[in-house]
DNA sequence: CAGTATGTTTACAGATCTCTGAAAGCTCGA
DNA sequence: TCGAGCTTTCAGAGATCTGTAAACATACTG
């Protein structure tokens, strides 16, 4: 009779979690399929997932989940793997990816860093502009030179 | 004849590369419009400038600009300065607000920290999905500890 | 080589989000 | 306390985005 109070099982609490956190990242600027797959995949107990369990366990159509896999492998969150025996694709959440989707934010100073150098290029020395400009270069040259340091020195640690 | 031709004046290229980095930003998850005030005010000549200002410059309504300021202001990427002898809010484009802006990151990085333990409290040991859940813990300990510090370093640097 | 199982693409529909315009709400000076 | 000058809020219009379904492409099997 009170069985409906029981505990979550496991698999609901991986379940809960995986959407929590698709939730976090889609507010944090992932399409919000593109989260939910990435988490099913961090989050799945079975090593890999193909198309159709990502369809049965998010309740969404193929296409989806073919166009989320689609921005998830080239970024390198995701990987193919061959499925010997198997005629329909896996996926796997890939190694290292944490550290792949941070360095990522690397492109993103770079970014930053340019757009810098053009507003100087195009101001005056001793404006308010110049100021602002100078202090986001000297910024995201600091970060663009230490951020790829902090990672690689992660991954010394993590590995050996 | 060949006026057409002339190079872009100082003022074009600045509001040129704001509009870019704008939309980088926008792209990297920013709402469209909160990006665009936001890079208005970092490459304005001005020191400041006033919702009716940002207005024109963007060709926006001033409730849009309202709100964009209403999201800039909590984080810390845009102040508010009395402006003596004027009745209209002045807006500035904060010190030391990339910082600030890397320093978000931060909240994510105990975002995901959690969500990685949460994963592993609902999952037994040796199976893929611990495995993954460790990578993930490791990873973003690791960076919960060194970005703040890497920030801290860049503001002592830059100051001092 | 044909048939079948799967993955991908596309046009469309539905949902969501965001801006605008207008009205309401503040704030400050008189 | 009133009123002018701004800002904020809100409902609705418009645009954008995203998922679905179905057609299409691809790859394996017998």
């Amino acid at each position: 009779m009170f069985a409906i109070l029981r505990a979550m099982d496991a698999k609901e609490q991986l379940r809960d979690a995986a959407e929590r956190l698709a939730l976090t990242l889609a507010q944090g600027g992932m399409q919000k399929t593109t989260a939910r797959v990435m988490t099913a995949l961090l989050y799945t107990e079975q090593d890999t997932m193909t198309a159709a369990d990502l369809c049965e366990e998010l309740s969404i159509s193929s296409g989806a989940v073919s166009t989320a896999i689609k921005q998830l492998i080239p970024v390198g969150l995701v990987e193919r793997v061959p499925a010997p025996g198997s005629r329909r694709d896996h996926y796997r959440f890939r190694e290292g990816a944490w550290a792949t989707l941070m360095s990522q934010q690397n492109t993103m100073l770079n970014v930053m860093l340019h757009a810098a150098q053009e507003g100087i290029d195009a101001t005056g020395d001793g404006t308010p502009t110049a100021r602002r400009l100078r202090e986001m270069q000297d910024f995201y040259t600091f970060m663009a030179r230490e951020l790829p340091a902090q990672i690689e020195s992660w991954r010394k640690q993590y590995q050996g």
